[in-house]
DNA sequence: CGTATGATAGAACCTCGTTTCAGTTTGTCA
DNA sequence: TGACAAACTGAAACGAGGTTCTATCATACG
């Protein structure tokens, strides 16, 4: 059997068939469990007992507990294109497709408001899976916003997506600690959107 | 003497002389500590020990670690607008008074990088006190930028009052976390205002 | 003075994340 | 099929750090 192992977990190439499963079984777990409650709710316990795994083994598959929502956290990201771009932006001017990514986006995160506060703690986490999962879910929403903004030039636009990380990131964080409605969500992001194209 | 409780904290009001000096005192040495470690490096401890006071009687004033981080931090915000506002601003139009703020309020953090790290910290907390002093927090950099942008109509200026404060936040915590040089953080920003001031 | 309130040092408590362990199951290979 | 090694299990144990408790002192106030 596989005895690779990466900083105190099994690497997920060298995995057998049930290995797979079984690690995919427990990161299904973390991301149920996240849509219930936040992050910090979870306990380690609970992962184990929902995916029917020993909790000694989730540490054989992840090193720590950042490290296995974050994952969770890309399993779910992955989806999000796919999600967001399935079907074609209407708009035809870049501020309006940028309008409906944005609205496509906050309704992805709406529907599990949980995710939002899991970002937002692994964004501050100093676990090393947890700043590669932010960063690859950062080029995930970066390059869904960048698909936006057509007809602009490139700096124009990688500008832009910077500058719309950002404030989607301080809105969600504002929204899922309770602190605005969604519907001020989706203003200070029109809002947002307005004054980047301001004629 | 005073039996005022707030959520199990004693109330700054209706403290006597000694008893609003040594609350006093906890403060200073919880943020003298900030300046030194990041938020988690620094034990409750330690703040009883540098503040020459009992881990308990920490407790009879700050219901918990974050309250009393986040009192420390309103501590130090409360002197940024000073600091930042010091000199008057030599720009004319609002894009370089914007430019120039944010220059001194990055420059305000950069010699105190683990405060920049205390605030990604509390802005994540579900403390109460730590949602108020990040509220609080926001208003009081929300009306330094406010201040810079002389000549633009209300609306326009709220809403971009919005976008810096989140960008600001997010370039700072991406500083903090070690992921981009503070020359990018500069750059981030001069970017935004380039964009927000696009001819 | 006597009493109540607050401070002190330090131990104790509690909640998790994480590790360990003895016993059992599973997969591989001859 | 038999045997060995690696994984899994269930549960206990560990460790770190925030929070609370206890016994003892100090102090102000009537």
């Amino acid at each position: 059997m596989s005895r690779a192992r990466a900083e105190g977990a099994l690497l997920p190439s060298e995995l057998s068939e049930t290995q797979r499963a079984r690690r995919e079984r427990i990161i299904v777990a973390a991301l149920q469990l996240s849509r219930r409650r936040g992050f910090e709710q979870i306990q380690m316990k609970d992962v184990a007992e929902a995916s029917g795994v020993a909790l000694g083994t989730i540490y054989q598959y992840f090193s720590s507990k950042d490290h296995l929502f974050a994952e969770a956290l890309v399993h779910w990201g992955d989806l999000l294109p796919q999600n967001i771009d399935r079907r074609p932006l209407s708009g035809v001017d870049p501020a309006r497709r940028l309008t409906e990514v944005l609205h496509r986006a906050v309704r992805a995160f709406q529907q599990q408001p949980n995710l939002a506060k899991l970002v937002t703690a692994l964004a501050v986490s100093s676990d090393p899976f947890a700043v590669e999962a932010i960063a690859r879910l950062d080029r995930i929403t970066g390059a869904v916003f960048r698909g936006a903004l057509v007809g602009l030039d490139d700096p124009t636009s990688e500008s832009m997506v910077r500058i719309i990380d950002h404030v989607m990131a301080g809105v969600l964080r504002l929204w899922s600690a309770g602190r605005i409605s969604i519907d001020e969500v989706y203003h200070s992001l029109d809002e947002m959107v307005a004054l980047l194209f301001r004629p």
